[in-house]
DNA sequence: TAGACAGGAA
DNA sequence: TGAAATCCTGTCTA
């Protein structure tokens, strides 16, 4: 049966295409055509709906204009199974979108998956000693059968005369690891060693005397965490927003979970954030609350470290001398943070810390690497999110709307272009010149904003910054520096900053409401919800937040920019196009819709 | 004892 | 696909 009215198409290799407009047609049900002659478009009525269903359980792939493009892998539906969600109700989705039938196949492939979730299990036994074992368990032979069949399955345990697999307790991030790769998600319910207790209460004001609490979501964050998975106490990722809070959540967790805590992240700047943080929002005392970074190794009750501290070594030959960290204290806890950037090193480390309890920070679960599936079995599932267009919906998060100018080489650099490589050829479009007319009609345009400049080459920075006259921020500015025109921008005294990859982490820029990306990398989609994420601190008037990027028309500066939209077009962001030439009338209307 | 800076790593 | 930033440690200076 096709449905005409319905938005999406499932094809049989699992990728989803779903049509964000529609031609509108009259009466008689021929399209209507524009003066040029052109079809007249619409936003497709069932766009919005049939996006927020997939994103359950189906990755962006691609999203030109007219067609977003999803794929369903083995992790984004194992994902949903954590979260509950069955074979047929995902099926029932694809149904009830589809124009046309969905292949049988599809839904197969997707019954096949689901019903490996949790197929193997581990499962806690004890000895007479009282010693805890594991037990790797299913109630399919064939399944457990299978899966011994693999050498790097087989190395992680041993099979009794019985019948029976035992795993080594320091091999069960590891035999997880080694599943995963061969199709079988493992459901681990082998329980958490509780780790030293330590009382952590929130406070009900902070210490500079402002009103606490939770908003409700990150109530339920926390509080799906801690109840989450086969056994109670909880292990897995959370994901929100920038600018959402994770903070507070983790906060949360701690003081339910009550014990000592360990919190990795990835930079010092962020750690002394996050003591801060513990320290104004939680009743533990300045001592109980230390910082294990170059400047200062000290150990606590909760401590907080960088990945590259963890993972650093005095060679390649030599072993990770911090590592023992891991084991200084009880931890009854181990707070990830931005756990889509966790290096490969720490993933090892996490392997042998499957006994405690784990929680994975992030505001997008995709890893430029595809190391999903890791952070799945070894982090642990996806346990909560929000979509950001229900925070802004709510007022957590600021109004912000997306606008990619295109605009053409310099005629100049053509034959420079032309002439580059593949792999220079980026960066020649990265660094088009035409770019810095549009960046002075888009500050003309806000002024009385305070507008934030972003891009990837210091040349090119530094080139607009004569221009404009505009302050740079840059990896080699000193602290003191940086501090004092952060500060000057927060008191208006700036109203342009530029700043290069500094500025992508770490910066607390709440008045910032206008950023304009004149160049990033390679297609990191990250990288874009990071610079959005600047500017999304509501605003004290309530005002919208508006994001420009800005690239070279019709080159792999623009192809790549599409890359890395994906995921804030995941978020129900849309971009608005627009080509130079044209926007110069349309600033006229105010344009920043 | 703090800071500034160089050098190496990923 | 590459560039930039960051982190660590170690050494030098005051």
């Amino acid at each position: 049966m096709i449905r005409p009215d319905n938005p999406l198409i499932v094809q049989s290799d699992r990728s989803l295409m779903l049509h964000t407009v529609r031609t509108v047609v009259d009466s008689k049900g021929r399209p209507v055509r524009d003066a040029q002659g052109q079809p007249v478009t619409e936003e497709h009525p069932r766009f919005a709906a049939a996006r927020d269903a997939l994103s359950a359980f189906a990755e962006l792939e691609k999203s030109p204009d007219y067609l977003h493009t999803y794929r369903i892998t083995p992790v984004s539906i194992w994902n949903a199974a954590a979260l509950g969600m069955s074979a047929d109700k995902i099926a029932e989705t694809l149904e009830e979108f589809a124009l046309m039938p969905v292949p049988a196949r599809v839904i197969a492939d997707i019954r096949e998956w689901i019903s490996r979730y949790g197929l193997l299990r581990i499962e806690r036994r004890e000895d007479a000693e009282h010693l805890a074992r594991f037990e790797l368990v299913s109630h399919s032979a064939e399944a457990l059968t299978d899966a011994l069949g693999h050498e790097s399955v087989r190395q992680c345990c041993r099979r009794e005369s019985d019948g029976r697999v035992w795993v080594d307790p320091l091999a069960r991030g590891s035999i997880k690891q080694a599943l995963i790769k061969i199709g079988y998600p493992v459901e681990d319910r082998g329980g958490y060693v509780e780790g030293d207790r330590l009382e952590i209460a929130l406070r009900a004001k902070t210490v500079h005397g402002r009103a606490f609490g939770l908003r409700p979501y990150q109530r339920s964050a926390g509080d799906t965490f801690h109840a989450g998975g086969s056994v109670a106490g909880g292990n897995g990722v959370i994901v929100l927003p920038c600018g959402a809070g994770k903070t507070v959540v983790a906060l949360y967790v701690m003081s339910l979970v009550g014990a000592k805590t360990l919190i990795l992240t990835t930079n010092t700047v962020a750690v002394r954030q996050w003591r801060e943080e513990i320290l104004d929002k939680t009743g533990l005392a300045p001592e109980q609350v230390a910082e294990y970074t170059g400047d200062h190794k000290a150990v606590a009750p909760v401590t907080i470290t960088t990945y590259q501290m963890l993972t650093w070594r005095r060679s390649k030959q030599e072993h990770f001398e911090h590592f023992e960290l891991f084991s200084k204290e009880n931890w009854g806890l181990v707070v990830y943070d931005e756990v889509h950037l966790l290096p490969a090193p720490v993933f090892r480390a996490t392997a042998d810390l499957q006994a405690r309890r784990r929680l994975g920070l992030t505001a997008t679960l995709v890893r430029e690497d595809g190391k999903e599936d890791e952070v799945f079995c070894l982090i642990g599932p996806k346990r909560y999110d929000v979509p950001w267009k229900v925070l802004e919906g709510q007022g957590f998060i600021a109004t912000a709307s997306c606008t990619e100018v295109r605009v053409p080489l310099d005629p100049a650099l053509k034959p420079a272009y032309m002439a580059a490589s593949a792999r220079n050829k980026f960066r020649v479009a990265s660094e088009n010149p035409a770019k810095t007319a549009v960046v002075e009609a888009l500050i003309a345009k806000h002024a009385g904003g305070r507008i934030l400049i972003i891009g990837q080459y210091i040349d090119q920075l530094n080139a607009l910054a004569q221009q404009l006259r505009a302050p740079l921020i840059m990896g080699k500015t000193p602290s003191a520096e940086r501090e004092r025109l952060y500060a000057a921008f927060k008191s208006g005294e700036i109203s342009v900053l530029i700043v290069s990859k500094v500025g992508n982490f770490a910066v607390d820029l709440p008045e910032a409401n206008v950023a304009i990306q004149i160049s990033g990398t390679f297609g990191s989609r990250q990288e874009e919800a990071q610079r959005l994420g600047r500017i999304l601190r509501p605003k004290s008037d309530g005002s919208a937040a508006a994001f420009y990027s800005v690239v070279t028309l019709g080159s792999r500066d623009q192809e790549f920019s599409e890359k890395r939209q994906l995921f804030l077009t995941e978020q129900g962001y849309s971009y608005e196009i627009v080509e130079f030439a044209h926007m110069t009338e349309r600033g006229a209307n105010g344009a920043s819709k």
